[in-house]
DNA sequence: TTATTTTTTTGAATCTTTATTAAAGTTGAA
DNA sequence: TTCAACTTTAATAAAGATTCAAAAAAATAA
């Protein structure tokens, strides 16, 4: 129930000015010594706490980031703000994390709110079905930082950083057509979206460099969620002379929701019947038998990345940081027992 | 580029004051209404954003409620964090997550960092090895309230939401006896932990319950993550003179690793020669071959509960909120092949 | 001792918003 | 017409920390 004591409060205690507590509470080199540790020591034996919205008010700096991303609870994220945080704690700023649910309408309210508390730069991994950062753009006009990460806007200046999804694409079917696969399916998510573009080339790229079979309709494009995945595995099967003898899945949880469905509803099996191939080597994917041959996505580094490439824009504003630089990520395949006998 | 525009350039634009400006934009009845669509017309092609850190200065609210979690990846937190935003966006309130990987410096940083940022209330599910809540002292005092979720502090009359923990495990365990188990060991966290204390109460109760053999020797109390199981597992499985026919883990994790184990190196079959049992339902459990037997702990519930309990603390300021409220939230046995045949 | 330099402290202004109090303008009943 | 009651706007003072210019104090040199 006892009120905040502030610097006023501790500069009447001590009969000095506040400027002068202030100004040694941060180590000012401009106040003497004894004074400096009178001062400290009465913060301390007071209880004083630092009102950093009074001071952020004054300096309009947060030392604070915005995450943004659709999940907190898919690994891939959550790794990825492990990095994010490692960077930037590092640094001394404070992280703060809002989930999108992948709506484009919480996202924008998200964003607002992260402006209207002047967080000093933004990391954003933006809600499916969104096609431009006009949201973003009051950063880019006061200046303020902005870095996407694994997702990302087609015609957008703003910087990124992103995987090589073309090439992890390519080499996971690339490694299906060495296993002898002759049919090989894609199931993906949103085609208007880059990243799943680029994921779709990759797999058409291997099957044309390869010259394997490829139609129109070996291309599935859903919600990427485990219900949508049955519903879709479901109707593939139904035509029984269109079978595929692989799938690659633009994520792993779709992947494994097939694999389920298909152990517990079908006799198919896998790799025998049907090989299966994911994205994003969740947990989960090294548990379920056999194992999901996937990708992995190098998500704490991405943070990693993505944080730093953010701070140094923070440090120097000057610098036109809007010129569109990007760093791409190297990804890794990971072959286990869902393709391979 | 462009410099942040103040309710005075919309003030002196509109030739009027700019307490009259903050009224209008806030939409209170005591200014006019041609002058409220003046201003906020104004505001919109200015593109005027309001400066939250000074009207959570002046107002010392800043609609902005603290999270603090081991981990955000695990599901239960991740799941909690879900029904903790829903709830407090409900109300308008801003959520901060952020993680502690269990360790107590960091949490400490995180907690001091947030009363700094004067949020109105704080929601935290301690670091594992915590004894006291003697770090939230600060919140108490200044009459900022504070609930626990979760994980809790043994002497503390901090308010909470916790799992029925003690009787889940007796669920579990009684579970087992009923397949006809009867030598069950319980892998256990750290003990000087309220939760696994009451954790190991429960397996201790049922074993009395129904008359089953035990001993000081089947509980085995380790650090609760994969690496750890492993070595737990094999030392136990060293001793051939005294094997379980059941395992009850303190968590999902470390189930899921054993049986991953005992899977790959052995020739154990689980249920059959070692029935295992988990606490938490995390995603893997239901995708592991036997699906691993587990208590849903509902987690979304508590993240609701918790946040409703924070919410009404912050409503009522004056009501003595430290006085201990405790909410306990139910907890379901869920029966996979991991126990039965 | 006085003059000069250096160190330490002060006072006022600033950041942006909001609450409080005062003032001005309107309306209506007596 | 006059006074009361009400509506609308203005002016000023916080909220708590930081910063700049300037003053005061201390240290050094002449």
């Amino acid at each position: 129930m006892k009120k905040n004591i502030t610097i006023h409060d501790l500069a009447k205690v001590l009969g000095i000015d506040s400027s002068t507590v202030s100004r040694a509470l941060s180590d000012s080199p401009r106040v003497g010594l004894k004074t400096k540790e009178r001062v400290k020591k009465m913060a301390k034996e007071m209880g004083y706490q630092r009102n950093l919205l009074a001071s952020n008010l004054r300096t309009s700096k947060t030392m604070t980031i915005g995450v943004v991303v659709p999940f907190i609870s898919r690994h891939f994220f959550s790794e990825a703000i492990d990095g994010i945080e490692q960077i930037a704690s590092d640094k001394g700023y404070r992280v703060i994390i809002s989930q999108s649910h992948d709506l484009f309408s919480t996202e924008k309210e998200i964003v607002e709110g992260l402006f209207m508390n002047r967080i000093d730069g933004l990391l954003i991994s933006p809600a499916q079905g969104t096609r431009d950062g006009e949201h973003l753009k009051i950063f880019i006009e006061n200046n303020i930082p902005v870095v996407l990460f694994d997702r990302y806007y087609e015609n957008s200046n703003i910087s990124k950083v992103v995987l090589e999804d073309r090439n992890a694409s390519y080499l996971l079917t690339e490694h299906l057509i060495k296993q002898n696969k002759s049919k090989i399916f894609h199931l993906t998510g949103n085609l208007e979206s880059v990243m799943y573009q680029e994921r779709c080339q990759g797999y058409k790229n291997a099957l044309l460099k390869y010259n394997v079979q490829y139609d129109e309709s070996f291309v599935k494009s859903i919600e990427l969620y485990p219900e949508e995945a049955v519903i879709a595995i479901k109707s593939i099967l139904e035509d029984k002379d269109n079978l595929p003898d692989a799938i690659v899945c633009a994520n792993d949880v779709t992947a494994l929701a097939i694999m389920k469905y298909l152990d517990g509803n079908t006799t198919i099996k896998v790799p025998e019947d049907i090989a299966i191939a994911g994205f994003s080597n969740e947990p989960a994917s090294d548990i379920i038998k056999p194992g999901l041959t996937t990708i992995d996505q190098h998500s704490f580094e991405m943070g990693k990345a993505s944080s730093q490439m953010l701070l140094e824009f923070i440090h120097d504003k000057d610098s036109s940081y809007h010129s569109s630089k990007t760093i791409v990520i190297k990804s890794d395949l990971i072959v286990r027992g869902s393709t391979v006998l």
